[in-house]
DNA sequence: CCCCATAATAAACAATGTGTTTATTATCTT
DNA sequence: AAGATAATAAACACATTGTTTATTATGGGG
């Protein structure tokens, strides 16, 4: 779309705001950020940020709609090359390779929103095989355990990026799946690497 | 501590304050919410806003902790009389008990901070319990853990407020166990009231 | 290589909100 | 009823917004 910009001027212009803005949100949230702010950081003209962006928000949305493009990009051709690909490793490779943006973009000061919306790239394709798996009649239940997977997840990755990105997204897509599949018993109980049966029913109170 | 508020004029302007932000919070997240806009739907000087509250920020605070207060100290309450008792199903009733102004404070206006917060309190309880049904070296893994299902719970909670509280707290806490524990398989499989003993394997895939 | 279209700039603008202060009015407590 | 305290109205300097002007600079097609 954007990527084929004729102009230096307007791809510098460009360039410097995001920078600019993704700068200040690496010390607060985008609500505490004004155009003044931005325009001052960057060395650009006020007016010329109004050419380009209604206000800040609009600036973000760019931001991360292009990130958002790129992974779902990369999920999309991995699924297609090999149909029985894991949807969230494929998303959890991509956040690594975007490493630099989604630090800021994934971390305390950003958007979980956005994070839950990249996590959605799943949401078909999970919730569908959970209802080939069970003949369920209420979509109720899935619609609630989607909420609570999807949200849970996003905090894990939250995590993981905050903490440096020190395991593989392998490991990571594992961890979700485990906890997911099996609950939280399976999750701690499995020293990671090494795999075990399922236990059969010791129940933990986490009352 | 601010229930003896001896002066009716400070009391009125409090509530009248007070009610005026939840009503904008109905349409509108705190971040557009101006102090000009409070004391218009208030009718009350905005000098007077200010010798109260730093920002509208500052009156939201103020509602939260009120509200914190009276969640945890019913939690407190019934798991001194009760040591097996649920803190996950006594949260869940006291956001029923105020639903009103739950509705509003944990909507999509409202603040998942603070609803993280909320859970927070069954946080030592929860983390306590793992550890010592295993032995653990690595606390990182509990930690991750928790915030997968403290998050995941936040999001069930604000389905579970904005559908209007139809299921009671008990199938709440009750459903939010058995994901947590067996994980979303047992979840889904469950229809609700039955009791099914644990499922061996039947792992399902949802990459 | 030059010219013109286009982008960026500086400066000003009315609006709106902020946080504070003043003098005045209203109301509570004793 | 009197004195204390709270709320009010009005004004203030300041910041940000979103827009508009005239002017300067820069890039790219011919």
């Amino acid at each position: 779309m954007d990527g084929e910009k004729t102009d230096f001027r307007v791809r510098y212009t460009k360039e410097t705001l995001r920078k600019s803005l993704l700068e200040l949100m690496g010390e607060r949230p985008i609500e505490r950020i004004t155009v003044t702010d931005i325009c001052r950081t960057a060395g650009i003209n006020r007016g010329t940020f109004y050419k380009h962006y209604a206000d800040p928000y609009a600036l973000l949305s760019q931001i991360q709609d292009e990130l958002y493009r790129s992974i779902q990009k990369s999920v999309m051709k991995t699924v297609a090359e090999n149909a029985n690909a894991s949807v969230l490793e494929e998303i959890f490779s991509a956040i690594a390779e975007n490493g630099d943006l989604c630090r800021v973009l994934l971390s305390e000061n950003g958007d979980k929103a956005f994070l839950r919306k990249v996590m959605n790239i799943a949401h078909d394709r999970m919730t569908a095989n959970w209802k080939t798996a069970f003949e369920l009649k209420s979509t109720e239940d899935v619609d609630m355990i989607y909420a609570f997977i999807a949200n849970g997840s996003v905090a894990v990755i939250q995590n993981w990026v905050a903490g440096g990105l020190k395991r593989t997204p392998k490991e990571m897509a594992r961890f979700i799946d485990t906890i997911t599949n099996q609950g939280m018993y399976a999750g701690l109980g499995r020293p990671a690497g090494k795999k075990r049966p399922l236990i059969r029913s010791r129940r933990i109170d986490h009352s």
